[in-house]
DNA sequence: GATGAATGAGACTTCATTCAT
DNA sequence: AATGAATGAAGTCTCATTCAT
């Protein structure tokens, strides 16, 4: 309910009346609607932030490329999969208050480190052309999110095809920063 | 205020105190607290939209990059020189209420058409390789509007020269869209 | 209605219906029921310590004991004409809570303080026989209050002669405390 | 812990905590926290007047100052021996409900009544003085309950000594009411 | 007999809006 | 045109009590 219409226009009266209890039964496991906000945000960041690791160069790994390709499909499908997911940390949880703000910076920071680590990883290997990696990892970051609020929030995508749209945004990343030859 | 505070977390007493007006006054030229959001975001968009023209290519017209990298920067200007303005079309008014919400749509909607045809125009030209537009115009918007959010929401990109982060994204979109050469 | 019905059996409801106001103007004046209750127990604990005074002992001033008597009678007026004040102060504030308690306490120390002085300066001048004037003062204070919360609260003591009352009590206290003949 | 922390300050799930058993299982002994209150009020009440006894003026009995001595005593020893007990009935139930006071009136009723005989009787035995027995009843006790409020309450009397105590309320009370020599 | 999850009436408070002056 | 005291709907939260297990 949260995600679909905003956390100052659910009351927790829809929230008992949606879940069937009573008023005490909801303040019985959550000390208050602000406390149970949190918990499902918190929630579903842990569920991003699974899906998401560090680019694996060992030897004998899948090559980087696709691994990307992997974790872009999988960032892809979650709007078709979890809509309620996307439209809760890409768009509700935004501009909320300084709290949850801190929450969903801490993990935009934690994204990002990802991306630039995996940025700064592949030019040392060659993969990636010489860049800025702390701007380049927002850009690159920012590109999936509007993808995904396109299909999430706005619906102005009709395309469903998970791996189209991943090639699409892969080649856009690729032809960039990787180094063609 | 809105933009500092939110919309929620700023009052009608709040917005009387900082005008110096009488609470009565400001429902003499505000139909209400939603109105005046209204009217402030309206203008906020219009400010945005102003400095986002399509791209010309009308013999003898400045080149297209030349005119995509004004643009860039003039959005990258934004958060120093109106960090309000930013603040509030990217964060505070995200997921306030449907109305609002249609508005940042249409908004949107305006911004990818004009990315679009730009782009749609630029492979006619052979300025462009070919792409799904409506893909790619999302994820150029995308780009900046992230590295706009770390600039003034986030305040976790300490660079402020405005070209430099103009080239970077720049890099970014030419390597992986324009055709090179 | 605090001194009628007690503290937490008053609700805002009945106070702004007696009031004939609405809710939000209860709030306009005061920050909440608490406050209101503090507002209450302060104006009538002042009314109260308005009308004792310590004993005037300079020359050609009114004998002592006249002085003595005139303030016991007042006191004993008190559950006539005030009898919510008597209620509140001796018997609805008590035990509320700590700040309220606190409150009462400090009241309590100033007529005891009072009551001290005015009992070791007797007996400088030969009035008041030698006595702890800490626990004596503490016994008078306690006839007296006991007296008026049987005028107030229990209303079982059928006379309203005040005189009468404030003479058999001097003659308690005067007999026992204040040398004879 | 009612007498401790007030009546309302104690909640259910403090005093099944502390008795270590289950919300259901406080129902099954006590039909409401209101019920469990009546029930330790009514203990202490009891314990309070098992310990006065009126003035016992059978031919070879103790004389009659003597037993009033002890008696005072007994009083006064209580906020050292049984302090919540005192704060209990002086100071938490007063003011709580009709039916509280209406147990405490009818306490107080009886104390007074046993006090106004004793002195009626004392008359008639040339042992007190021509007074109101009602209102110096009355008086009697709020000495001797303002003392022992200082003593629980408010602790603003340091004097633990118990006899001390006694005897200066019982010259007080001695040389005011009963006949001296 | 014991349990404790569930209940829901009712308490306090906020704040956008109105309207008589 | 300007004022600001008054409004009251709606919100969040508490806690004594119940009842199926």
């Amino acid at each position: 309910m949260f995600a679909a219409r905003g956390y100052h226009a659910t009351g927790v009266a829809d929230i008992i009346e949606e879940a069937g209890v009573a008023r005490g039964t909801f303040y019985l496991y959550f000390e208050s609607k602000r406390a149970l906000f949190d918990a499902v945000l918190d929630e579903q960041l842990a569920a991003v932030e699974e899906g998401i690791h560090r680019v694996d160069v060992s030897p004998g790994a899948t090559p980087a490329l696709d691994q990307l390709r992997a974790h872009v499909r999988w960032l892809l499908q979650l709007p078709e999969t979890r809509p309620r997911l996307v439209q809760l940390f890409l768009w509700e949880a935004v501009g909320l208050d300084e709290k949850t703000d801190a929450k969903l910076d801490s993990f935009h920071q934690r994204i990002f480190a990802l991306t630039r680590r995996s940025l700064v990883l592949g030019t040392a290997l060659g993969l990636v052309r010489e860049c800025d990696p702390d701007i380049v990892a927002r850009a690159l970051v920012g590109m999936v999110k509007e993808v995904m609020v396109s299909l999430t929030v706005r619906k102005d995508l009709p395309e469903p095809d998970v791996d189209r749209l991943a090639d699409e945004i892969l080649d856009l990343a690729t032809g960039g920063v990787l180094r063609l030859e």
